[in-house]
DNA sequence: TTGAAAGCGCTAACAA
DNA sequence: TTGTTAGCGCTTTCAA
């Protein structure tokens, strides 16, 4: 294995101090006041030797590592891929590269990948949070790292964070539904103390409320967290048929539980939106074509990504540390999916 | 900013050397016949004082990081991010973090991210590459740094690589059309040298030829890479309107060319199958169900990300280096969207 | 069975 | 304007 080229071999063969080249290749020539010769030697020589500093020893000396950590529930899940890719792209452009954890959802290893990631020293976190992380995300923020949670925060713990108006959201869809005359609207869930999905909740219940509309408990299901696909389709078929002919219309409140919905209601032989109003929660490529298009809730995940990175950065570059808390707005995309009721 | 304690901390706390608490942490106790005692001794502190080793210091001297690099085109892409979802669960099993970087087939990114991944001493990569970080990746080789190519290789590079048949695959879907009569079959693929899509193209026309069927230039369609997905459906779209009426099945060789592709049928009013039968390489959520599903040559993705994984650890726990050349099996799955024609 | 000390490559305080 | 040196936290050789 030949050693790579260190500051030291540099130094030996431009004749000078190690000092010198440490502050060239840093670019403070001008600040030190070396010498333009010396400067220019220095970076030849860097280059033809193909120097590349060694990041261990530069994290060791100054604890950084341009390095973002990304926690997601699940890097497959479309919502949380999409937003990873901006979330790349904009820590890319800015010199930073990312390294991501799925939680699953999982207790045990929500846990242990912050304490993993906060190891390797992570410059800044991006962390869709879970209960389960919560000591350590305390522990983060007493310790005033860098970080800024996404999708849902807690309120016990002053963070930053980027989220969305989840209430607003799902009240326009139950007024979306209801201005097209579905007046029996079933909602399908997850069972979680999750923030998001409370107020996701929260927001079709009250857009029942404003539309004079009854809550019907057994219109609501709640489907366990972590189900497998099939038995999430086999929960939310078996949901389909205990409200067969007492609904007009279902709202799902994220993108993997409107996929699965979707197959559930495909295979009971269900007609969208002739035989159901459909309406969901994140968008989703199958939501986007098929026939017909599935009318959703869209979240700005562009902008929840920049914005997360934008706080993020200036957490990290600016020593004053500055909690920021931002909601943004969804948007409503009609599709096909709810049908103008008479 | 409260230091963390340090294995000197400990050494200190315990009244002994830095050399027995480094044994100890190490679990090579037994080895160097460290008493029980004090073993017992030093673990119960490190626990107490919460001791977590720093992993610069450990990787400047060890040169490991426990963390391998994943390069993929683009994350929020179906396969990759599936495939990125598998690494991470197989990885996490085994004690490694992932850094992922999105080359976005962009000459200029995947130039320099193989670069800065080696800059932060990944123990393993598994790469989906590009032809621009071709000389990287020989550098690589060369200092037979533990590498896995997946999705394409190139014949040029002796690396170790995790592919599938895409000849077979191809060849499979092609002769699935024609064994339900369709015989005027039209290709959209891309424009690139990546050798996973010219096999795709190779499988397509030896299918035609094994069927006895045209080929037909102006029925094969290639999109430049890296355009929009606004572009993408435009260009298909002229496609299909140059070549209406003259096919009656389209055979898609990436999941994204057929969501795009799907968009562009849609926004042309054609019906599948009735107009048209469709078929396509790797699956989506939307061929999945959307009515109708969408017939694919699916990839066995969990197995491409394990296998990846597995000759990554071998190469990076064995010292000899062996290179693997693993080729994986695709597998038709049937749903509706190829007409049987009479 | 345990300890002392060197050194991985870099930065920064201090000296010249 | 440039050089010397200490030290970041850890592993490992060599010595005791």
């Amino acid at each position: 294995m030949p050693k790579n080229t260190s500051i030291k071999d540099i130094a030996a063969k431009a004749g000078v101090s190690l000092t010198t080249v440490s502050i060239v290749l840093n670019g403070r020539s001008k600040e030190m006041k070396i010498s333009e010769a010396m400067t220019e030697k220095v970076l030849k020589l860097a280059d033809k030797m193909q120097y590349r500093p060694n990041q261990f020893a530069k994290g060791l000396r100054t604890g950084r590592t341009n390095t973002i950590g990304l926690i997601v529930d699940d890097i497959s899940n479309y919502f949380f891929g999409c937003l990873a890719k901006i979330v790349e792209e904009e820590a890319d452009k800015i010199g930073y590269t990312v390294m991501f954890c799925s939680s699953e959802n999982n207790d045990g290893k929500s846990r242990q990948i912050l304490n993993m990631l906060m190891d390797k020293h992570m410059d800044g976190y991006i962390i869709a949070p879970t209960k389960a992380m919560l000591p350590e995300l305390e522990k983060l923020i007493r310790q005033e790292k860098p970080a800024v949670l996404i999708d849902r925060h807690y309120m016990e713990l002053d963070s930053s964070y980027v989220t969305i108006d989840n209430i607003k959201g799902s009240l326009d869809a139950v007024n979306y539904l209801a201005s097209k005359g579905n007046t029996r609207i079933a909602l399908v869930t997850n069972e979680t103390d999750q923030l998001q999905m409370q107020q996701r909740l929260e927001g079709y219940v009250l857009g029942l409320k404003k539309n004079h509309l009854p809550i019907v408990q057994s219109f609501i299901k709640k489907c366990a967290f972590g189900l497998s696909d099939v038995q999430l389709v086999k929960e939310i078929k078996q949901f389909m048929l205990s409200v067969e002919g007492k609904i007009d219309a279902v709202f799902f409140t994220s993108n993997n539980l409107g996929v699965a919905g979707l197959e559930a209601l495909y295979s009971l032989g269900k007609k969208i939106p002739e035989d159901l109003s459909v309406i969901c929660f994140d968008d989703n490529y199958l939501f986007r074509l098929g026939a017909p298009g599935i009318t959703v809730v869209s979240q700005p995940i562009k902008s929840i990504a920049k914005k997360a990175v934008e706080i993020l950065m200036s957490q990290i570059n600016q020593k004053q540390f500055k909690k920021e808390h931002v909601v943004l707005r969804t948007n409503m995309i009609e599709r096909g999916s709810v049908k103008e009721q008479v």
